[in-house]
DNA sequence: GTAGGGTTAG
């Protein structure tokens, strides 16, 4: 895109001394030289047309990232004109040495209107609005190229009531401002106001009516965007590719394949949404149908294709067209990354990352991304500070996919610098950054603050209410969750599959069995919702906590489909809290057909075993796990010190505060004693003496974390721990006695739910 | 030097 610019502007100004005759290929009207443009140009002498080749060669030379060597050029010119000053500083800009850029700029001996324009896009450009602003500001003379810099950047940067203010405020305008002004509500989702906009003038040109057609597909409305495109006065390319792709990226395939053959222009963008509409609706025989007949290809062309079979994780596909294209760029990299990250190969897709010859932040997020899906989110937060070292900016995407990644890790206080970050660049209340928020502070323990940002969404969607509602219940705060729910349908928003698992799931955490009964058998008369596995496995789950074993059981006999392995842990779990191990072989058994790689399920057996003295079997399941060659997931648990993640294991010894932490258990141990504390020994897996228990017991991960947190992290603050893992019974006990004896709030997050420490209570009232 | 369409993240 940059490049395309400086090439576009470079060709203009050897056009204007009549040396070349090229025409615009694509139909919209050709663009108007800015008055001021001409003067220099009239009159070239020989040497002046020199001056053109030098200029001409840097842009060659900046366009391939090669700055120092159009440094050098640029240094050795026995003459340069103000457009050699300009192409040097465009081109550092596009190249992100802003430095640089701004240097040049101060040393230019006859700083022209184009110079501070050239400054003020490239900063607008890359975002850097605040620069931007300030040489608008300072500049002596504006035109009408540098208030529209200036309101397309605001534009484009989710400004919108600033833009309108660029925009009342422009002495003069021509239909780029207008565009600019449309283009900053579609691109921020007013698309009423795009439509009022529209509506209060009528010489709109062709940019114009194709900007409030993509502003409708964008918000879905293909009906209102149909009407545009039939009653626009000219159509161009444009106007023909933006429907063709709206339709293909529904999955109107029929549709788009009307368009494209009525279409009179078939270039690269129409076939390219061809391909990609075929990738997306998993179509990939007819894609390359299209792929393979496509007269010319482009690199985008080319990561459509590629990007198809890496959805498809036909990564071997994917790799081999990546390795015969003639036009890698940044995207095709990314797409390889993403790939591999998605199809669970992180080492090719770190590999890809290494070795790519630049990034950009989609390169970041996506590796970060990558790491953050596999729980690798040690490896996740290091690449997020390689990232902020590299210099690399940060957009409201890759703070969204960061925002998750601290989400997965409860890394509190780093997403509150996100959020922080957020609010300042101005994407604080947006619905899709709302809910990333709204999802970090719900994992990260963090209700309270979590439901001040649901509050503070403007335009609340079914994600945000399913959020909120899914994070109420899984902190114990079943009430709540189930009052939202009803704020929910007084709203007017119609709950999905997935509000109701968040309802259930309510229920279930809070014991409210009959409630959840009623939930679950309206759902059909009530929101047309038909059931499935996860709806079913929560109410096994609450049946079967409640004691209602035989119940849970019949239930998942009557399922229209076959239980699938989650349904059956609900039902082994349950087993386990009432001891009825007989029904827990019979599930284990299940699950170990469906899943031999669930170390889990081991583990809950053979827990269930030792929890009623059957220490043989339970051996026994020790050694099938070891046979069969699966490994238990090691416990581990981790707090935030300090904007640092500290992660212990059971009795780890390698945190370098060791000593203090296993002197402070002792201590601890002692006073939860006087209290009439008894250690548990009943839950722990290994068939060992009953001293050596106690003694695995009292150095579990999450003790080990929550003593750490409580010498560390100052009195009145809660102290906030993770766990990979379900947290122990006797674990779960001893932290309501600390919490008591130290009077401080524990939150806890194990793998299924929150539990709120406090006073020497729980949240989960000892149901979990 | 300023506006609109097709690929990659979320």
């Amino acid at each position: 895109m940059r490049c395309t610019r400086i090439h576009v502007s470079c060709l203009r100004s050897l056009q204007t001394k009549g040396s070349s005759n090229l025409q615009r290929v694509n139909h919209s009207p050709p663009r108007k030289a800015t008055a001021g443009r001409q003067p220099d140009a009239m009159t070239f002498s020989l040497t002046e047309s020199d001056i053109v080749k030098w200029n001409v060669a840097i842009t060659n030379h900046m366009r391939n990232g090669q700055c120092e060597s159009a440094m050098r050029l640029f240094n050795s010119m026995p003459r340069r004109s103000s457009v050699s000053w300009n192409t040097m500083i465009s081109g550092y800009l596009s190249n992100n040495r802003f430095d640089l850029a701004h240097q040049l700029f101060v040393k230019m001996p006859n700083r022209d209107l184009v110079s501070w324009n050239v400054m003020i896009s490239g900063y607008v450009r890359n975002g850097k609005l605040r620069d931007a602003r300030l040489l608008f500001d300072k500049m002596p003379d504006r035109d009408t190229v540098s208030w529209n810099a200036m309101l397309s950047g605001y534009a484009q940067n989710g400004y919108v009531d600033e833009a309108r203010r660029i925009f009342d405020k422009m002495p003069n305008k021509n239909s780029i401002s207008w565009n600019g002004l449309l283009a900053a509500y579609v691109h921020n989702g007013r698309i009423e106001d795009a439509q009022r906009l529209f509506e209060s003038k009528a010489d709109w040109d062709v940019v114009s009516w194709n900007c409030l057609m993509g502003g409708y597909l964008k918000k879905r409305r293909l009906v209102d965007a149909r009407r545009v495109f039939d009653q626009m006065p000219l159509r161009d390319e444009v106007s023909w590719n933006t429907m063709i792709s709206g339709y293909a990226q529904i999955s109107e395939l029929s549709e788009a394949k009307r368009l494209f053959v009525e279409s009179p222009v078939k270039d690269v963008y129409a076939w390219t949404s061809m391909v990609s509409g075929y990738v997306q609706k998993g179509m990939l025989e007819e894609a390359r149908k299209y792929f393979d007949k496509m007269p010319e290809k482009n690199s985008v062309s080319w990561n459509a294709m590629i990007a198809g079979y890496s959805q498809c994780k036909r990564m071997d596909l994917a790799r081999e067209l990546f390795e015969v294209m003639p036009c890698r760029n940044v995207s095709s990299w990314n797409t390889m990354v993403t790939g591999y990250a998605e199809s669970g190969d992180i080492a090719h897709a770190r590999e890809f990352f290494n070795m790519m010859p630049q990034r950009d932040c989609i390169s970041w997020a996506a590796i970060i991304a990558g790491y953050a899906h596999i729980g690798h989110s040690e490896e996740a937060l290091r690449l997020f500070l390689d990232m902020k070292r590299d210099g690399e900016r940060l957009n409201m995407s890759t703070l969204t996919c960061i925002l998750s990644t601290c989400a997965n890790i409860a890394a509190l206080e780093l997403g509150k610098q996100m959020h922080g970050r957020l609010v300042k660049a101005g994407f604080g209340s947006g619905c899709y950054v709302g809910n990333a928020l709204l999802a970090m502070y719900c994992k990260c323990g963090d209700i309270e603050e979590a439901h001040d940002v649901f509050k503070g969404i403007s335009e609340k969607d079914v994600v945000s209410w399913n959020t909120i509602i899914a994070g109420f219940a899984r902190h114990g705060f079943g009430k709540e969750a189930l009052n939202l729910f009803e704020s929910m349908k007084r709203a007017g928003i119609k709950p999905d599959d997935v509000t109701m698992v968040g309802v259930l799931s309510a229920c279930s955490h809070t014991g409210l069995v009959e409630r959840g009964t009623e939930y679950f058998y309206s759902m059909g008369d009530d929101y047309g919702l038909t059931a499935n596995s996860k709806h079913y496995t929560c109410m096994i789950d609450l049946l079967g906590r409640a004691g209602r074993l035989y119940d849970a059981h019949s239930l998942m006999k009557n399922m229209p489909f076959e239980p699938d392995a989650a349904t059956w842990g609900a039902l082994l779990g349950a087993s386990r809290i009432h001891g009825d191990t007989e029904l827990g072989e019979k599930a284990a058994e299940m699950i170990f057909k469906m899943e031999p790689d669930n170390a889990g399920m081991y583990v809950l057996l053979s827990n269930l075993y030792a929890g009623s003295g059957r220490w043989g079997d339970a051996g026994k399941m020790r050694l099938k796990m070891r046979d069969s060659g699966v490994r238990k997931v090691p416990g581990y648990s981790w707090i935030e010190v300090q904007n640092k993640i500290h992660m212990f294991s059971v009795g780890d010894s390698t945190h370098p505060e060791c000593g203090r932490i296993y002197a402070y258990l002792e201590d601890l141990d002692f006073l939860m004693k006087k209290e009439g504390y008894v250690s548990s020994t009943k839950l722990v897996l290994h068939d060992v003496e009953e001293e050596e228990k106690e003694h695995m017991l009292k150095y579990h991960s999450e003790k080990l974390a929550i003593a750490f947190g409580i010498l560390t992290i100052p009195s009145g603050r809660p102290i906030r721990v993770i766990k990979n893992l379900r947290v122990c019974a006797d674990c779960h006990t001893a932290f309501k006695y600390i919490s008591k004896i130290v009077g401080r709030v524990i939150i806890l997050r194990d793998c299924h739910r929150f539990h709120h420490f406090k006073d020497g209570f729980c949240s989960c009232g000892d149901y979990w």
